[in-house]
DNA sequence: CGGTTGTAGGTTGTCGACAATCGAGGGAGG
DNA sequence: CCTCCCTCGATTGTCGACAACCTACAACCG
């Protein structure tokens, strides 16, 4: 290899449309595009650089995912999590998790050092971004220390059921700051000890039923809130995100 | 609702890509297309009479899904499943699974009629096409069985997840067959009726267990035969497909 | 003859134009 | 005042053309 003697790094290609898509999911995700903002085509092409292929390519690929809506010849908007939403979210999460643990466990040879890292790495986030209203990267540390949880199990297919609804659970956490920072680290700290001497597939359900719990109650509060100015609210996050 | 009071079903209004999508998937599925055939766009264009968009777009819905893989600027395969992806959608299924029946479980109330039903469809399609080598239909059936099994956690999420397993795992099916007809209505019959006086948790894992190593033998001894013949067993697909 | 470079053929990547479709709003009729 | 119809603006759906790219093979040089 002429490449790694000479310390080359391959070009990274990425075609037009991967790079839409993580754009736009990234904005989706962090919240910076806030529910029921409508995606133009032309509007993102313009923005972007590119043609409408690219775009609609990439929207394409989010609705599967399940992070956009789109409605034939009317266009597409960020989807609004509804409470039933909420709830979905988080028994799919529960399976999937719970059932991604208890492979790692029955394997009997699973390396937790990745779960410390993930850990240590909410920790850091945690002391750098102070006590108050969970940031972005507090909120993608937690999902990331689950992406961790799951993957060990080892199983690629697993790991990509799971991640559309990382993703949303993300976005629900951003749309809806519940935690305080302290609370993020200790709980997953519990999660982490159980694995050494306790009952980690127990311990990841209640983690994530006390999670569901504490969303559900804001969501609640949200939406209703929402319901009574509901046209003032809309335009409001529409004009925000199309800026 | 006018609709319903005249008892007048909505017309179906499906774009080009969704049925290109729907034909090309159950093609794949049912083992029509065959493994490493190329789907190239014009040539798929011309087939279905469309433009290469609504090709493309159900291309990359199909890569998503991971029944296809494609490399930038050489052109999109049937994807062929190796002895570790065999291994990789079984676990996943058990994982998948089992949570779904825990969880349908755990609420106490579920509705095994539907399940009921998926057997009953079974039953006919065995009889109907005899104990030979499994029908497509039979194999049809058995997958809506766990798709059925799934839908008891009632949630539409799990559902989704499971879905791409449930087509990976209908197409393995379907190129390797494995079963004979008798023993896919026995098989599930026990799973049913561990819902009513047993444990229908460990059932599931027990069934998809065997099921993994049956299928994993046929895979081996046919891999192993296509390495010999390579070149020749790729072309032929190819050709086959290509029709 | 080994290895490199140029070239040709075919496939996908990207784009802009035009058609189909939808919803909003105005105007006529009752 | 209400209802229906029609028109209009906006948005997406579809298509074909052209560019970028990759592979294989031929030509070339040492």
């Amino acid at each position: 290899m002429v490449a790694t003697r000479w310390g080359l790094a391959t070009v990274e290609r990425r075609s037009t449309t991967e790079h839409v898509l993580s754009e736009l999911r990234a904005a989706i995700i962090d919240g910076r595009i806030g529910p029921r903002a409508p995606l133009r085509e032309v509007a993102l092409a313009d923005a972007f650089g590119t043609g409408r292929s690219a775009i609609r390519e990439a929207l394409s690929a989010l609705q599967q995912e399940g992070l956009v809506v789109s409605e034939r010849n009317r266009g597409t908007w960020v989807r609004e999590l509804s409470c039933d939403d909420v709830v979905d979210v988080y028994r799919a999460r529960e399976a999937i998790e719970t059932a991604a643990v208890a492979a790692a466990l029955e394997r009997s040879s699973y390396d937790l050092s990745l779960l410390r890292a993930a850990l240590h790495e909410l920790r850091t986030v945690c002391d750098r971004d102070g006590m108050r209203s969970p940031s972005q990267a507090l909120i993608a540390a937690d999902i990331d220390f689950h992406r961790t949880l799951v993957a060990l199990a080892e199983s690629q297919r697993l790991s990509r059921a799971h991640e559309p609804l990382a993703a949303e659970a993300q976005m629900l956490l951003n749309w809806h700051p519940v935690y305080s920072g302290s609370d993020y680290v200790d709980d997953h700290q519990q999660l982490l000890d159980a694995f050494e001497g306790g009952d980690a597939v127990a311990a990841v359900r209640e983690h994530l039923r006390l999670s569901e719990r504490l969303i559900v109650a804001v969501v609640e509060t949200y939406s209703s809130r929402l319901r009574v100015v509901d046209d003032g609210a809309a335009t409001a996050t529409t004009e925000e995100a199309d800026r």
